[in-house]
DNA sequence: GCCGCCGGTTCCACTCAGTGGAAACGAAAC
DNA sequence: GTTTCGTTTCCACTGAGTGGAACCGGCGGC
C-alpha cells in the first residue's frame, strides 16, 4: 500500500534524461526529485547532471542544492554533489529497520562462519525486495545485490520466501501484470509462480538457481511475525557450484525462526 | 566543515520540548526540522509529538508529514510516524559510505570470527564520530554504539584513532571548548588529550578503556588514504575483561591496513 | 447515555518563499 | 586571444505554502 507511485521514480541509470513525465509540483517533491537522481550508477553528479536528470531548471536545482547542502542531506565536494551523510544517520532511525536488523545480524554472523557465503537480509515493499542488510568475505563474486539495493521479488529467493506467505489475495495483486523476468532462469509464469510458492510454503524455505543473476544461486527462509505474516527474509547467496541447497536449508531456516523468536520477545 | 550547524539540532531524548530556538525558514528547512524530531529515544511519534518537537504548526505538520509520506520518506502504521525506507534506499547512495563499508565488510568479518566482539567502523565528522557499520554477536554486551549514532570523537577509540592523523591545527580547532567527557574514564584535558594523541599516532592504535562507557573497552585503528588522512576507523569492543587490548592490536591494525589497501585500489 | 476532551483532518484567505529567465562570472578548452 | 561550458547571482512575478479556525470522531468520565 505504500510507495506504490514511488516505484517508478526509482533512479536507474539510463543515460540520456527521459524528461521526467511530471515534473513535481511541491518543493518537496523537488527536492526529493534530485536525491533520487542519484543511483548505482550515478553515485555522484554536477550540478548540471542533477539539473538534467531531475528535470529542474538550473537556478531552482542550484539554490535547492545548496539548501539540501545545508541541512546535510547532500555533501559536495570539488563540484560533485552526492548524498549526505544527514541521510544516513535519519535512516538508521527508520524503526522496522533498526529492530530487523538488531535482532538478524547475529543469526547472520551465524551463517557466515558456517557458510563464509553471502548472507543478505531483505524486507518487501510492494512487488519488490529491499535489501536492508548483507554481510559478505573477501571473494568478491559477481553478486548484484546491494544494501538499499532493489529486485522484483518473484524472481529472488528472498522475495519468494516472503510471498509464499502472503495472503493469496495479496499475493495475486501483486502479479497481475505480465511477469519480465531478470534471467533466462527466471519464472515468468503467473501459473508456475503460483506452483513455486506453494511449494515454498510448504518447505518454509525458497530456492532460486540462477532466476535473479546467471551464475548465482541462493536459499532462502522468511521470518514470519506472530500472526504468520513475512516480516523480511533471510539468505545464503553464492556462485551456482559452492550452494548446495539442500545442505543450507536447515541452517537458513533454523536462523530465520531464530530471528522471528528474538523479534517476538524484543517488540512489542 | 560541513554540518557545523547541524549537531544542535540532533533529536536527543528530552521529553519537554525546548521550543525548537530558531523556527527553519524554508520549506526544506520545515520538513527536515520533522525528521530530525525522531531520534533513538523517539523512533516513533504521533502527529501530535510531531508538530510539538519540530516546532511546527500543527496544520503544517499534518501537510508536510503527508507529503513525506507520499514521498516514502516517513511511514505510517496506525497513527505513528516513523522514518520510511526510502530514506534507508536514498543514504546507500551515499558514495563514501557506500565504498567504505564494501571494502571494510570482509575484514570486519575476518575481525569477529577471531574475536566474537563488536566490531565497529565509524567515520568523522567535526567533533564527531559518525557509526557506519557494526557487527556483533549474540551476547548482547551494552554497548552505546549504534549505526548513525553520534559520540564526541574524543572520548572514543574510533575517533581518536582518526584524530591522532588530522592535521595538528584542525584537531585544534575542533576541541577549542572545554571537554565534557561521557564518563569519569574520559579525558578531559586538552594536554592530556594531546599527548594521547601524539601516543596513538606513534602506535597506530588507539585503546579506549571506560571512556565511552563504563566497563567497556576497545581497541581501534584508522584507515588512512593515500594522503595519510584519516578517512574512518575500525575497532574491536567488547566486556572490559573480554578485550586484550596489547593482543588485539595487531589484528585491528592489519584488518585497517587491508581496507586501506582495498580503497586504494577501487577508489580513483 | 450524554458530554467534554483530545488527537487528527479539512478549509481558506493571505503572503512570502520559491521560481526560472537572464545575465554575470570564471576556468578550462581551442 | 576567443569560445565554450559549468556555475553563481540577480530579481520581478506568483502560486505554493502557511496557520488560525472550524470540524470530525473516538474514548473516557460523569
Amino acid at each position: 500500500m505504500v510507495t506504490t507511485d514511488m516505484t517508478l521514480s526509482e533512479g536507474f541509470g539510463d543515460a540520456g534524461d527521459p524528461a521526467a513525465a511530471a515534473p513535481p509540483v511541491s518543493v518537496l517533491g523537488r527536492a526529493f526529485a534530485l536525491l533520487g537522481a542519484f543511483g548505482p550508477a550515478a553515485p555522484r553528479l554536477t550540478l548540471t547532471d542533477l539539473a538534467a536528470r531531475s528535470g529542474l531548471a538550473l537556478s531552482t536545482t542550484h539554490r535547492l542544492a545548496g539548501e539540501l547542502v545545508r541541512l546535510g542531506a547532500l555533501e559536495r565536494s570539488d563540484g560533485w554533489y552526492c548524498p549526505g551523510m544527514r541521510l544516513f544517520e535519519l535512516a538508521q532511525l527508520s524503526r522496522p529497520i533498526a529492530y530487523l536488523r538488531q535482532a538478524a545480524l547475529p543469526f547472520m554472523e551465524d551463517l557466515y562462519e558456517a557458510t563464509h557465503q553471502i548472507i543478505n537480509l531483505g524486507v518487501l515493499d510492494g512487488g519488490e525486495v529491499v535489501y536492508i542488510e548483507r554481510i559478505s568475505g573477501h571473494q568478491a563474486a559477481d553478486v548484484p545485490s546491494r544494501i538499499g539495493g532493489r529486485f522484483p521479488a518473484y524472481c529472488t529467493g528472498l522475495g519468494k520466501a516472503q510471498l509464499a506467505f502472503l495472503p493469496r489475495a495479496r499475493c495475486e495483486e501483486l502479479f497481475a501484470g505480465p511477469l519480465a523476468g531478470r534471467t533466462p532462469g527466471s519464472i515468468t509464469d503467473a501459473g508456475r509462480l503460483r506452483r513455486e510458492l506453494d511449494l515454498v510454503a510448504e518447505r518454509g524455505v525458497a530456492c532460486d538457481r540462477e532466476e535473479t543473476e546467471p551464475g548465482i544461486a541462493c536459499v532462502a527462509a522468511p521470518v514470519l511475525d506472530r500472526r504468520g505474516q513475512p516480516v523480511a527474509a533471510l539468505s545464503v547467496t553464492g556462485a551456482v557450484g559452492r550452494i548446495n541447497q539442500a545442505a543450507l536449508a536447515p541452517a537458513v531456516r533454523t536462523a530465520s525462526l531464530g530471528v522471528a523468536r528474538v523479534l517476538r520477545h524484543s517488540v512489542p
